[in-house]
DNA sequence: GAAAACTTTACATGAATTTTACAGGAAAAA
DNA sequence: TTTTTCCTGTAAAATTCATGTAAAGTTTTC
């Protein structure tokens, strides 16, 4: 699972609100300039940023309108914090993108709820973008295979066969429907066709391929067990 | 299916956009003045202006005041025209709040890619300044794309997909969805235009051409791994 | 009317898909 | 159990098909 990254000078607001998120269980880094920040970016993309308005290097707002410019990072949950009440209703008024705000002194709860409250947010929405099974997982949107962090290299037929399979995890799909889902409707004659991609799907998802199995005289079936 | 007004003295520009627009499906009245425009206005209110700065009997940037102050059109995307590249510096900086600006004269193709764009912008959301990717900018602003400090040279065409790309890094966007959004829904028969204007895309990318890349039997993505 | 942008045509290329042919092995029949 | 049958797995060859590319043609811009 991706970390949450808070960037913020001040040790010691930073260092509590590390410390509440860690203890709640998430993964946390810290920053305590803007400069750090980026440089740890180019390696890894946190699933959740609390910003600091007010940095010695770099203003928050230029941070958050970067961000946002940036393909990799456009799409990750911001918290932008400020210590002025009246700095806060500026920044909401410029509406440069953020997904919520807090004002200093914050309490632990109230930071908590609100990181879980966006995430939640940010992950219900783009539902069924994707199905996994153990480490295997079929991302919708990039249309790639990941065993892990490795991807592997699907052809079309074989993508929609895949996909089609882990739809209907722990249930037998028929040979029939399978050939009527991803070749359509009107494939005549008998031939090796669906076998032959069930073959290269298996040795592609290479250890993962078990996940597929044969029921004889009916179809195939996915599943983990 | 509401009416585009356009609204502009010169008659021969006026011609043209009417007869472009309606070219490519749109139905356009237009108007050489402020009044003909008003009484027209009374009866009936048009999904989108064409509005020049300068008319014989009252000033463009006064008729935008007060279209956004009437109820009825407040909410009519509205694009300003003007000749001097000067002034639609002006005309911007005080941002009257017209939602695009052309400056005359302009292509054909410019002009219906941006009434377009604006219908769309209209339903759908916003647009983003710029957008970036690895060393490679793509700036809405200016309408230029950067690769590092180097300018790359596109034609309207070209820029237009590239955005499309960059917008949706990291998702694959199927062929039919480009050509509906680049070259407009009526987009008819098989070609390879598409192709080829990837192709000069890569080209003109240069090493950051292979952010560019196809999947097979659905369309492109762009993504920097 | 020249230049630039865009589109079409025609063909090349190579990946993806299907076919063919046969091997292997589970279930059914003897 | 043995034999037979039928279904599935596999490899290699054949074919199909989407995309890449160049060059010529058309439209648009200036």
């Amino acid at each position: 699972m991706a970390a949450i990254y808070v960037v913020e000078d001040d040790q010691n607001i930073r260092e509590i609100e590390s410390f509440a998120l860690k203890n709640v269980g998430y993964e946390v880094e810290d920053f305590d300039c803007a400069k750090s920040f980026y440089e740890r970016l180019q390696h890894r993309t946190p699933m959740l940023i609390l910003l600091d308005i007010m940095l010695p290097d770099e203003d928050g707002l230029t941070i958050l309108k970067t961000l946002r410019s940036r393909s990799e990072t456009r799409k990750v949950p911001i918290i932008m914090v400020t210590a002025k009440t009246t700095e806060i209703d500026k920044v909401k008024g410029l509406d440069m993108g953020a997904d919520d705000y807090m004002t200093k002194p914050f309490g632990v709860m109230e930071l908590i709820s609100r990181v879980k409250a966006l995430l939640r947010r940010s992950t219900d929405g783009g539902e069924e973008k994707s199905l996994s099974m153990g480490d295997l997982v079929l991302d919708n949107e990039k249309r790639m295979v990941y065993i892990g962090k490795e991807q592997v290299d699907l052809t079309f037929k074989e993508y929609e066969l895949l996909k089609l399979l882990m739809r209907n995890a722990g249930i037998v799909t028929p040979r029939d429907t399978i050939l009527d889902r991803v070749w359509g409707t009107d494939f005549e004659g008998e031939s090796r066709t669906l076998d032959m991609h069930i073959k290269t799907l298996r040795q592609k998802l290479k250890s993962d391929g078990k996940f597929i199995k044969t029921v004889r005289n009916v179809g195939y079936i996915m599943s983990s067990d």
